[in-house]
DNA sequence: AGTATACAGGTTGCATGCAGCAGCGACGCT
DNA sequence: AGCGTCGCTGCTGCATGCAACCTGTATACT
């Protein structure tokens, strides 16, 4: 794990981008994937060395980290990797969902109906996807975009810069995120019908959406997010899903 | 409004604090009481110079503060003051409502009654400020303390750590946070009832919790954030009344 | 006259030096 | 032998130097 010279699946791309944001994509990477283990202080110098980038841009990474709640601060001095409990997940879960919620209610209130055209393309390619190709790994993979993009289309009909960024913030969290369980579900045959229910979902939210059913459009969006919690449950129980789960070494075993 | 020299009010207990620290506490006043305009470029060595404090605190101060959402990078590099339109505001008083109403509901399903003391106590405050001081100064005063104290109380019982750096974020627009157009209302005889409607949802929602009946709580904790955003309507007809606003001078007067 | 270009000033992003502090271990004292 | 104290090492927090970049202006050319 503690490879010298390279760093980790951060290749793409990299070349344009500023230190900072290079940094930043390497700790959080470094962090979800387990190599800096929760508790653990993060040496800005070893950090340094190992990305070949200097301390300055390594510093203010671990500031936005620690806003983005991945890390937080020592007493004494410097950052440390953050640990979760359960609980601290299953609300952080429930958060996302009461966001969530208020985007799809104000998507429904005061959306514009141009906005659904996209939604119901998404939609469909979900459709698609959940039918056919949900047994293979490559067919996760892309539920993972397409959910994504269905949940980012829906908070964009609502139109509020202020909610979409509390969102974006709410999210940070990995095992947060809407498609935080998603990859583990793959794992655990008894979850795969957890699917057809979140697409019912999914559908059902674009459909009071479009008939400006508010409240329904909340609660099911609310409703949706529960679903994650689900999830979290049954991968409690499966060491090998855990581990698919991003972040999901922060999570501690007892609370 | 560019003394050289001096800076804001942030004169008390400056001693201790480490360097960023006192340059985020200086430059977040500077923002909002107006002294940077919105959109206007900060200017890193101005600040530097005029607190005496080098570039480096400066620089992590700003980017905390991109965070809290009252300043933006420029894509040409550096950050600006961000200014809000009406609906931003409005958003940002729901988001605030939503976050506050899960709170109430989680303290309602799973706070300890033992938090009950202290929230009753709170409740008698505000009571007893609300009855008599109202009319002066100083009443709102303490009215601002003691609304503050009570709505983190009901957030501290929902016993969510995550949920609290939510709302801490979202009330960090301070036109945002429950006390945000308190001192405005002072200046607006027509919303001083506006104070005794607020003081019967804070015992109906303290009711509430105590009766573990946790839709309610939420609904109510909802629609007593909306209050601000009837104040804030009022408050756009006051330009005086605006003033009185913590970073008032942020909202646009067009949208 | 209008436009394009080149130059200059200022500003950021980054690297690095330095001092102060916390943590840790070893040593001496009781 | 146990405990307290002293010294050291490593680290952070901060200051500052430097190079690249963007912006704005003035000039020259079409």
């Amino acid at each position: 794990m503690s490879q010298v010279a390279e760093f980790p699946s951060t290749s793409e791309a990299d070349k344009g981008q500023p230190r900072t944001v290079k940094a930043l994509l390497i700790i959080r990477e470094l962090i979800l994937e387990g190599a800096l283990p929760p508790g653990k202080r993060i040496s800005e110098l070893s950090v340094a060395e190992r990305t070949g980038i200097s301390r300055t841009p390594i510093r203010a990474a671990l500031q936005r980290l620690e806003e983005e709640g991945l890390v937080e601060t020592i007493p004494s001095g410097g950052f440390a990797v953050k640990s979760f409990s359960q609980q601290d997940v299953f609300d952080a879960i429930e958060i996302r969902g009461t966001l969530e919620g208020l985007a799809a209610r104000l998507a429904a209130e005061r959306g514009s109906m141009a906005r659904l055209g996209p939604l119901n393309a998404c939609l469909q390619e979900l459709d698609e996807v959940v039918e056919s190709a949900i047994a293979t790994e490559e067919g996760f993979s892309r539920y993972v975009t397409a959910n994504a993009r269905l949940h980012a289309l829906i908070v964009d009909m609502a139109e509020s810069p202020t909610l979409e960024r509390q969102i974006e913030r709410a999210v940070s969290l990995p095992f947060a995120s809407p498609s935080g369980f998603v990859m583990a579900q793959a794992l655990m045959p008894e979850s795969h019908r957890v699917l057809f229910v979140a697409q019912d979902q999914h559908r059902c939210v674009v459909e009071a959406i479009a008939n400006r059913e508010g409240a329904r459009a909340e609660a099911i969006m609310q409703e949706h997010a529960r679903l994650a919690g689900r999830n979290l449950r049954l991968a409690l129980h499966h060491e090998k899903a855990l581990e698919r789960v991003p972040g999901g070494a922060l999570i501690r075993k007892v609370r």
